[in-house]
DNA sequence: CGACGCTACTCCAAACTGGAGTAGCGTCAA
DNA sequence: TTGACGCTACTCCAGTTTGGAGTAGCGTCG
């Protein structure tokens, strides 16, 4: 007598509906396009992209077909009318709140429990990290601004999205360099005088939280 | 005969470590602080963070004590010297990858689906959401640069973790604000040619990702 | 004296991770 | 020609984490 439950749809159901909504992919184009392409938006486990789909299918909003390429069969997912329903309604809700995860701020936050040294290495670990993503994201850049990329009617929402995770891996890279250069110079990591410099980020930060910021 | 399986530390085992290496806390208060301080650094679920700490007893690494206030009792946890150790040794080790999840971004990635109401919608609620945290960081910051916190001998370290996360929000703020201003502008979602601005979004973008980044 | 809100947690289903495992197929080298 | 890689194309599972519901004592205010 039990319909059969449906689980609620996530974010990551609409990522992936999303995608479908551009074009058909088969399940593994679906996990090599999250890497390619919402690597840095919506980063989610292999695993997840492949049982996700089959919900959305469950759920009327996508149709499988499964394909023979030699002895192997491999499974294509289209979006159904009533998908493109669903994701119109989803964008009308209103966005989740940011997340975000720097183990490396952790380490800051506790850094008088190790040495100078620990910490210069945490920060330029991280600093590390931002600009290996934007060397990763260079030969992306050129085809989009070369050829157009593999969808040129989606530039305009590429350029917005790349100038923000360009913007936000560039003050990283800076940031966590300038953190660790002046790291270099304390001789501990309990002591520390709030010298001009680290009182004058604090000031600048309470600036920034003026109601009503400045203009300029 | 099976010795009772310790289940791996996590990430988050440590950030509660590196606060019971501050000072002593009971369970609500862990949670009270990771709201107050590591809200924007390490954000996990209250839930977690009752359980967490019953982990490190079991790993020899905190030690409860049980009190009573009226007919109620609380537990408070306190690090031992092995918990130090722990700490210090994961001190030594690579912070992971950082994470983010924005999901106004997956918005703007799909937003030719919708309209640009829509993703101007968008983009607002996650402005908003940057403008609201810097606001709610306001009274802290005031209180960390008049009377210096709870804390402090760690106002230091708390310089560079508020300078960071200002920095960050001061440029979602600023972006998504921009952002939708533009969008605003837009009759379609689609179809929408890259203007001017838009093709020096991506390439002031490429600049960023050139090897051995601009020292300006 | 009853409602509300804060303290102080527990419990659970469902979401998600990440690593291991399986298997077909293509290519290059010994 | 055979076997070692590596890519394609997934499944499975144990463990981590979320978030919402539930429980219960206590203080205070009307």
């Amino acid at each position: 007598m039990s319909s059969p439950k449906q689980p609620r749809l996530t974010t990551t159901s609409y990522a992936l509906l999303g995608l479908l909504a551009v074009r058909p992919w088969t399940a593994y184009e679906l996990t090599q396009q999250m890497r390619r392409s919402l690597h840095f938006v919506w980063p989610k486990s292999e695993s997840l992209l492949y049982t996700e789909p089959k919900k959305l299918v469950g759920a009327g909003l996508a149709r499988v077909t499964r394909q023979r390429r030699g002895g192997r069969t491999r499974a294509q997912y289209r979006i159904t009318p009533a998908g493109r329903r669903a994701l119109e309604t989803w964008l009308d809700t209103e966005p989740a709140a940011p997340l975000f995860e720097i183990e490396t701020m952790l380490r800051v936050t506790f850094a008088d429990q190790g040495t100078p040294e620990q910490l210069a290495r945490a920060l330029r670990s991280a600093g590390a990290w931002a600009d290996g993503e934007l060397a990763r994201a260079r030969p992306q850049l050129e085809n989009y601004l070369g050829a157009g990329g593999p969808f040129p009617e989606r530039l305009h929402l590429i350029a917005l999205v790349a100038g923000f995770y360009g913007e936000l891996f560039d003050l990283m890279r800076r940031f966590f360099g300038d953190a660790a250069d002046l790291v270099e110079t304390w001789e501990a990591t309990t002591g520390v005088p709030l010298d001009a410099d680290l009182r004058a980020m604090l000031e600048r930060t309470l600036h920034r939280t003026e109601p009503a910021g400045p203009p300029g």
